[in-house]
DNA sequence: CCGTGCGCTGAGAGCCCGCTGAGAACGCTG
DNA sequence: CAGCGTTCTCAGCGGGCTCTCAGCGCACGG
């Protein structure tokens, strides 16, 4: 999952960058209001981490700027608890939800993993295609009336996957997206995506993730 | 997905069409600022990577007569990080997006991606002639109400074809543009469009894929 | 009518892509 | 420490894809 962390004092910023990647996060740093504007709007992020007191561009407009572009990322906003700033305005300006500093990565952690969990609530909150459902919440997969066991990284693949239904994704995308890294063997995603059809697709005589040679896999939307 | 890169330093410009022709892109290159506008204005590219330093017009002016002229081709920009020229200068003149030098590869790709995915809605997603249509997104090529299954040689040379569509293309022209070379046998572009015409064609009784003696081939714009 | 040259096609060689089984490394649990 | 589940690497293989080549048909010009 591919973090952006706005926030201008280096030392907290690194701090942030430390412990997120220590989670599993893929971060990314921006130490201005626009610079931070400019990677929220290109960087292709899942959540987006915004201090409020920021050089040259507020958190605050950067969160109305975004949102008056129709961008919909997740943002979490932070603020020292010297009052100067409310929060709720954050909230009215489409903030998806606070933390005052200091805080601790525990909270930061969890309130992250949850926005993400929820996307917001602005999506589906169970992923399909066709007869084959992902719960993101609940962490749970079925193919019809059956329940499929998958570990983490096997329901992470099928995740994104299931975000991008019908398109053809490449495997550096998928790289990207599910290993949070670019350099590694793509051959690791042929022998996850082995796995899958091996839980989703072969038991039930189905075909949904299919091999587009010299392109990527596609997640069929009918479900196979 | 045909991309212009402009960028004078040999060495980076042979590597940036690599990388980008193994992500699945058509790229051309130009190696001063006058022949990237030049080929910007007529190449009916999808997107363009614009170095900022360039000899005889720099990447500001490109962008900056662009623009003048309407033409929106999504901008991406690329700076030394020497601070000579700020970044958001570029994207005053209109540039859609920018990296500074070094910047990862894979960053650059997802970029494009981003801007592309972005752009989308502006142009016609699908390309087509008649009931044949290609879309270059999902990978996806029909016949009508039928889906038609082309190897990526096949699928580069039906979109290099259609996006030319009505015009008659010369088999050198095709080798620079699909084979990405110059000195190749003209013979792999006859099978090649024989290949094609068992595809699209044949089954169909229809004849989109024209041969014009001693010129080249022709797609006809409607299908055929 | 024939000759020349262009384009078409079937056959096949080689290569590269993607799939898979085996197993090593790692962490967690009992 | 043993046992288990998960992740990831590696090597081998099978087959699809690409491209070459030679032979043939056909258009066009003499």
């Amino acid at each position: 999952m591919r973090v952006l962390v706005v926030e201008d004092e280096r030392r907290m910023a690194a701090a942030l960058q430390r412990g997120l990647q220590a989670e599993g996060f893929a971060v990314d740093l921006a130490h201005d209001g626009e610079q931070g504007l400019h990677e929220a709007r290109h960087g292709d992020y899942d959540v987006v981490v915004l201090d409020i007191m920021l050089p040259r561009l507020s958190g605050y407009n950067v969160c109305k700027q975004l949102r008056a572009e129709e961008n919909w990322v997740p943002i979490l906003m932070l603020s020292a608890k010297d009052g100067e700033y409310d929060m709720a305005d954050g909230l009215d300006l489409g903030a998806d939800d606070y933390l005052t500093k200091p805080f601790s990565y525990v909270v930061l952690v969890a309130r992250l993993r949850a926005l993400l969990r929820r996307d917001s609530g602005r999506r589906p909150a169970v992923l399909a295609a066709g007869d084959l459902s992902l719960d993101p919440a609940r962490r749970r997969v079925r193919r019809g009336e059956r329940d499929v066991e998958l570990t983490p990284r096997e329901f992470a693949l099928l995740e994104y996957l299931l975000r991008r239904r019908d398109e053809v994704v490449s495997k550096s995308e998928i790289l990207e997206h599910v290993w949070d890294t670019f350099d590694t063997d793509p051959n690791v995603v042929e022998v996850y995506v082995g796995y899958l059809r091996r839980k989703i697709d072969a038991p039930f005589g189905r075909n949904a993730l299919q091999t587009v040679r010299g392109a990527g896999y596609r997640l069929a939307g009918d479900g196979g």
